[in-house]
RNA sequence: GUAGGUAUAGCUCAGCUGGUUAGAGCGUCGGAUUGUGAUUCCGAAGGUCGUGGGUUCGAGCCCCAUUACUUACCCCA
C-alpha cells in the first residue's frame, strides 16, 4: 500500500485547539446576546429533504447545493433514456437528500411542521454549519457557521430596531469598533424602480445599484444601459442614489422626490410604507436610547441581491478590512409560503462567524484568554513519585482545578518544553528531595519564579493564583 | 460556470540563459547540561522537485495534458 497525502475537501477546514477556543469566545459572545434578547436555540438535522431545500434559493442557489447519494443501490432506478437526458433527470432519482444551505429555510419548515404547537410570535437562534457547494476564496467557505435570529408572526418594526442594538452590541463585545450597520427597505427600492415608469425590470435595477461602491458611478451606468434601462431613467436613478446627510434628511429628501414622481400614492405599502418604517425604526432606537448612531447607514443602494425580503434590509461591514459583510438579514413577509402557510411575517438576520474570526485575527482582537490550557503541570520525576503525586493531581482536579501529569518519566528539558509549548502557566516539581522533606516546588513558566511551599499548601495556592487572572 | 496565478523537505520559500551530488530559515529529533523551558552552541534525520507525456546529449527550469491549491468575476456569510 502507497502512502497516500491526506487532505481534506477544498473550502473546508480543521479547528485546532485554539482556533476553537477562540470560536467559541465569539459564539458565546453571540449566544449570550440572542438570548437576552429572549431568543430560543432550535437546531435541524445537517440533511434536509431535497424537496423541502430546491427552488428556494433560485436556480443558482439549486446548483450550489451538496446532495447526498442515496444509499444502497442509488442507481437502480435510472434507465438509459434518464441518463441521456442528462443530470437534472437523474438527480431526483439518485438523491433524495441535501446538506442544509442556510438556516432560514430550514427553519420555515421547522415553523409549518409545528405551527400548532408554537406560541407566536415565535422568536429562535439557530448557529450550525451550513454548506454551498461555491468556489472557495477568501472569507468565502464551503462549510460555515452561520447563526441566525428570527422573530416570525409579528410585524412590529421593535424587532428590526432590536436587530440593529443587537448587531452592535456583539460586535462591540468583540471588541470592534468601526463598522457600519446599512439599512434600507425593500419599498424605497420599489420606489426607484416605480419612479422610472417601467423602465427595464425591477430585479436588474437592484442587483446593478447593489454593487454601486464596488463599481462605482460608471459601472454602473454601463450595467443599467445593457440591462436595457434608457438614459434618462438611469439620470434619475442616480439622482435616488445621491440622497444626502442624516437618516432624517435622507428620509425628506426621498419623501419629496417620490411624491413629485407621483410614487405615494398608497400610503400603506410600497415606497410609503418603507419611508415610514424607517422613520419608526429610527424613532424606537432613539427611544431606546441607542449611543451608536454614527454606526447606522440608511444607505439606499443597499438591495441583498434578489432574495425574499420584503421590507427592511441589513447588511453589516467591516470598514477599512478587505472583507464581505459579516451579517444581514430583513423583514420577509412570505417565508412560510412555500410551504403552503402564506402570510406569515417574519424578520431575521444571521452574523457569520468564519468572517467575524477572519476580521478579529487581522485586527488582533482576540483576547488573551481564549486559549485553553490546563493551569499546572506536574512534572514526572520517577515511579517512586506517584504515591505522592496522583493523589495531589486528583485533590486539584476535584478542587476545580486543570491540571496534568506529564505522562512519562523523562528528562525535565522535555518536560519544561512541554508545558511551554502548551501554554501552561504553572509547573508543580516533586521530585525525590522536595518529597522526603514533605515540600513541593511550584514554577511560574511567565515569569521564570520559583516557590517552595508545603505540599499541603498547593492547592490553596494555586486556588489564589488562578483567581488572581481572571 | 468564466478568467488569471501557483505547485521544490513537516511549514515558508530560494534555485542564474537548461549542465555534474537540489539549498536556506523555521520546525522535528539527539547532544552540550543525568533537576529547569521560552535567548546560545554543535550534530542528525527529512525531497523519485504535484502527476503523465514530449523536446534535448542532458529538464526542478522549456512545451503539451492532467490534478490540486489559490485569486478575481458571478453569487454570497
Amino acid at each position: 500500500m502507497s502512502a497516500q497525502k491526506p487532505s481534506i475537501p477544498r473550502g473546508t477546514r480543521d479547528f485546532g485547539p485554539q482556533q476553537v477556543a477562540r470560536r467559541n469566545y465569539i459564539f458565546g459572545t453571540i449566544r449570550r446576546v440572542f438570548e437576552k434578547f429572549g431568543y430560543a436555540p432550535l437546531e435541524t438535522p445537517t440533511m434536509e429533504n431535497l424537496s423541502v431545500l430546491t427552488g428556494k434559493y433560485g436556480e443558482e442557489g439549486d446548483q450550489l447545493l451538496f446532495k447526498i447519494l442515496n444509499s444502497g443501490d442509488f442507481a437502480k432506478d435510472v434507465t438509459a433514456e434518464d441518463l441521456a437526458a442528462g443530470a437534472k433527470k437523474v438527480l431526483p432519482k439518485v438523491a433524495e437528500k441535501g446538506l442544509r444551505y442556510d438556516l432560514t429555510v430550514p427553519f420555515a419548515r421547522y415553523v409549518v411542521m409545528n405551527r400548532n404547537l408554537l406560541t407566536l410570535p415565535f422568536k429562535r437562534y439557530q448557529i450550525q454549519p451550513v454548506w454551498r457547494a461555491d468556489r472557495p476564496q477568501r472569507g468565502r467557505y464551503r462549510e460555515f457557521v452561520q447563526c441566525d435570529a428570527d422573530v416570525v408572526g409579528t410585524t412590529s418594526l421593535l424587532c428590526e430596531a432590536e436587530i440593529v442594538l443587537m448587531i452592535d452590541e456583539v460586535l462591540s463585545t468583540l471588541g470592534l469598533t468601526d463598522f457600519t450597520i446599512k439599512i434600507n427597505h425593500r419599498g424605497v427600492l420599489s420606489g426607484i424602480y416605480q419612479a422610472l415608469g417601467g423602465v427595464g425590470s425591477e430585479p436588474d435595477l437592484f442587483v446593478a445599484i447593489d454593487k454601486l461602491d464596488k463599481i462605482g458611478v460608471e459601472g454602473v451606468s454601463n450595467e443599467l444601459r445593457q440591462r436595457g434601462f434608457t438614459d434618462e431613467a438611469i439620470e434619475k436613478v442616480f439622482n435616488y442614489l445621491e440622497v444626502d446627510g442624516s437618516f432624517e434628511e435622507k428620509l425628506t429628501q426621498l419623501r419629496t422626490a417620490f411624491g413629485a414622481d407621483g410614487v405615494l400614492a398608497d400610503a400603506t405599502a410600497g415606497p410609503a410604507k418603507g419611508l415610514t418604517d424607517l422613520e419608526q425604526v429610527q424613532g424606537y432606537l432613539q427611544d431606546f436610547g441607542f449611543e451608536n448612531f454614527q454606526r447606522l447607514d440608511f444607505d439606499v443602494t443597499l438591495a441583498r441581491g434578489l432574495s425574499y425580503y420584503t421590507g427592511c434590509i441589513f447588511e453589516v461591514k467591516v470598514n477599512n478590512v478587505q472583507m464581505g459583510s459579516i451579517s444581514g438579514g430583513g423583514r420577509y413577509d412570505n417565508l412560510t409560503g412555500a410551504f403552503g402557510m402564506p402570510g406569515l411575517s417574519g424578520v431575521g438576520f444571521s452574523f457569520g462567524v468564519d468572517r467575524i474570526y477572519d476580521v478579529l485575527e487581522e485586527l488582533q482582537l482576540f483576547p488573551e484568554g481564549a486559549v485553553s490550557a490546563p493551569l499546572c503541570l506536574i512534572a514526572n520525576f520517577d515511579q517512586e513519585g506517584r504515591a505522592t503525586v496522583l493523589p495531589l493531581l486528583r485533590q486539584m482536579r476535584n478542587a476545580g482545578l486543570a491540571a496534568e501529569l506529564y505522562p512519562e518519566v523523562s528528562k525535565l528539558k522535555k518536560q519544561f518544553e512541554y508545558a511551554d509549548k502548551r501554554g501552561i502557566r504553572y509547573m508543580l516539581l516533586a521530585g525525590p528531595d522536595e518529597r522526603a522533606a514533605g515540600l513541593v516546588k511550584l514554577r511560574d513558566m511567565r515569569a521564570g519564579t520559583e516557590v517552595t511551599l508545603p505540599s499541603g499548601e498547593v492547592i490553596s495556592r494555586l486556588l489564589e493564583l488562578s483567581a488572581e487572572q481572571r
